[in-house]
This record gives C-alpha cells, sequence and structure tokens, in this order.
DNA sequence: TATTGTTATACTCTATAACTATA
DNA sequence: TATAGTTATAGAGTATAACAATA
C-alpha cells in the first residue's frame, strides 16, 4: 500500500525504517502510549504521575532511604528530595532521622498516605488489566519478564 | 541477608512488589535505562535528544507533515512546532507549504541535515548493538517485536 | 465548522553543581 | 574524604488553550 508513494511527496503510512529497530525508540513510544492511559486512570486522585509509584514503593519497603528509592526509581537524589518533601507536606509520607545515620532518611507512610494508596490500587489494577496494547496476555507476561531481565530487576545494583 | 529485615526498617534490596508486574513502571525504567545509554553516545552532535528521532523520521519520510511526524512520534503538535522550527533554524531541515493544502508545512532534510544525520548514524548502530541489557541479541529481537506489536506499529493508527 | 500550524503559559521531569551535616 | 540529603538553576519535555489561516 505504501509501495506508490512518489520517493519524496510524504502522504500516507509512516516508515520508520531502522528506527523500527531502534530499541531506545520502541521503548520510548511504548511508554507514552502506556502513559496515556496511566495518566487518565489515575488523574482523579490528584496525584502526580512521579509520585504514584514513589508512594506504591514505599508501601511495599517501608523505611527505605530516600537514596535507595531514588536509585530504584531511577530519580535523581535532588529530585528526589523534592518530592519526597512535598509528599511531606500533604501528610501522605513521613520522613524520620535513623539513630544509626543522622545523615539519612527514611520514609515511610502515614495512616492518610496509606489510605490514599488503597484508593489508587483499583484504579492501577483496572489500568493494568488494560494496558496490553495489542498484545494477548501471555505477550504481555512475556514482555514483562523480558522488561525484568532487561533492567536487571532482581540483581544487585550499582549507582 | 534481606530475610532478616524487621518487617519496618528497609536496609537491603528493593522490593518492587506488585510494581514488578506494572508494564507501565517496567517500561517507564527501561526507557530511562535505554535512554541513558543513548544519550552519552549522541551526546557529542549536540543534538537534543528529541530532535535526533524527527530527524531520522524524516529522512525516511521525506516530505512528511509535521501533524503526521508529531502523532507517529506522539509528540504534541505545538511542540512539534517548536521543534520543527529550531531545526529550521539550525539549517538541517526544509519547512515547504504544500500547494495543496496551504495550511500543512512539508518537512525535507537540507544536505547540511542529511550530513548530519549520516554522521549520527554509526554512534546510533553502536548504541544499538550496545544496548541489549541483561537480553540476549535474541530476546532484544523478541522484545522489539512484541514493542512493535503492543504500539501497533504496522496498524493505521488514530490521533 | 474543522483542521494545520503557531504562540503563550504553566507544569513536570531532568541534570548539574554547590552546599550542610554527618560518617 | 566520602556520603545522604538539600537547595538552586537551567534545560527539556508535556499539556492546554487561544489564535490565524486555510479547507
Amino acid at each position: 500500500m505504501a509501495d506508490m508513494l512518489d520517493r519524496d511527496t510524504h502522504d500516507g503510512a509512516v516508515r520508520f525504517g531502522p528506527l523500527a529497530e531502534s530499541l531506545g525508540l520502541l521503548l520510548r513510544l511504548s511508554q507514552l502510549h502506556s502513559f496515556h492511559d496511566f495518566y487518565t486512570a489515575l488523574e482523579r486522585h490528584h496525584v502526580r504521575p512521579g509520585e504514584i509509584s514513589i508512594l506504591m514503593m514505599i508501601r511495599e519497603n517501608p523505611g527505605i532511604r530516600q537514596g535507595v528509592l531514588a536509585s530504584a526509581l531511577m530519580i535523581k537524589r535532588a529530585h528526589m528530595a523534592k518530592m519526597a518533601r512535598r509528599l511531606e507536606d500533604a501528610g501522605l509520607i513521613e520522613r524520620r532521622v535513623p539513630p544509626d545515620d543522622r545523615r539519612a532518611m527514611e520514609l515511610r507512610l502515614t495512616a492518610q498516605g496509606e489510605l490514599r494508596a488503597a484508593e489508587m490500587t483499583p484504579d492501577l489494577e483496572a489500568h493494568e488489566a488494560r494496558n496490553f496494547g495489542g498484545l494477548t496476555p501471555e505477550e504481555a507476561a512475556t514482555l514483562r519478564t523480558l522488561l525484568r531481565k532487561y533492567l536487571a530487576l532482581d540483581a544487585p545494583k550499582e549507582d
């Protein structure tokens, strides 16, 4: 269908060419695609996109230190500091200086934070259940497995 | 080592919990992971990350219209207008109003743009060849196939 | 009326470096 | 000296809405 195009006047289908083999671009477009649904699904909770994963990760790892969380989520420390402060101001997390290292900052959900996280969970799950794009559930499972391996998510990581 | 954790004082490995099944988060982290290498590999060409895919896409689709390109790359029209203008100012692309629709704007690489694209190609290819993360080349190929299907990249798309 | 591109604005995220207080 | 977190700043991406020209 696209083979009748004038070589120099584009009208119909877009050719990705070698870029269709670019893992980086495919990941970027896939992330945008996924994000679009994510955002509309979670919009009503009035939490910023980046904050949701932080809340959920703190729920899974109570007492996690800011820097550890930042590196797990590939967020810069400087940015994490701002977001953590904001979540504290919003009353969703508590930040506590541990006695053994007074430079550090441990993060935990407050009761209100737990509530908000619980409120968001159904919408998150609905988003995940819907977020298959053109994939079958089995293909989506394979995709997740490959992404985890790509990220070496189970192995310990350096900064 | 991590099994002696107090339920509430995190120190060792980070638990992703249900988030390890979140396609959205996995895509986001993977994209950041990939981008990190991409950025350092292409840094010396002094072209912004977003501009590289635009140049490469115009090379593949000479005469493509701004809006079509924007939707293919999932960039908002307003943003594309700025980037296209910038690339034009840099002398890398030419923007031409087609006679059949004088609202539109067709994009083509200039000679200088072709040169820059050609200069970047080896670094792009080196990045792609390196960008397997923890995957085997076969797994990376499967990952690309799944992402293309997730994106329905071959099928025509709505806005 | 609808569409293409443009401009303007505000917000989010990112990168960097300098700073403090602790270790 | 090195590390954890903070602050400040600049840059890049994104979302939205209002607008002009054209269809």
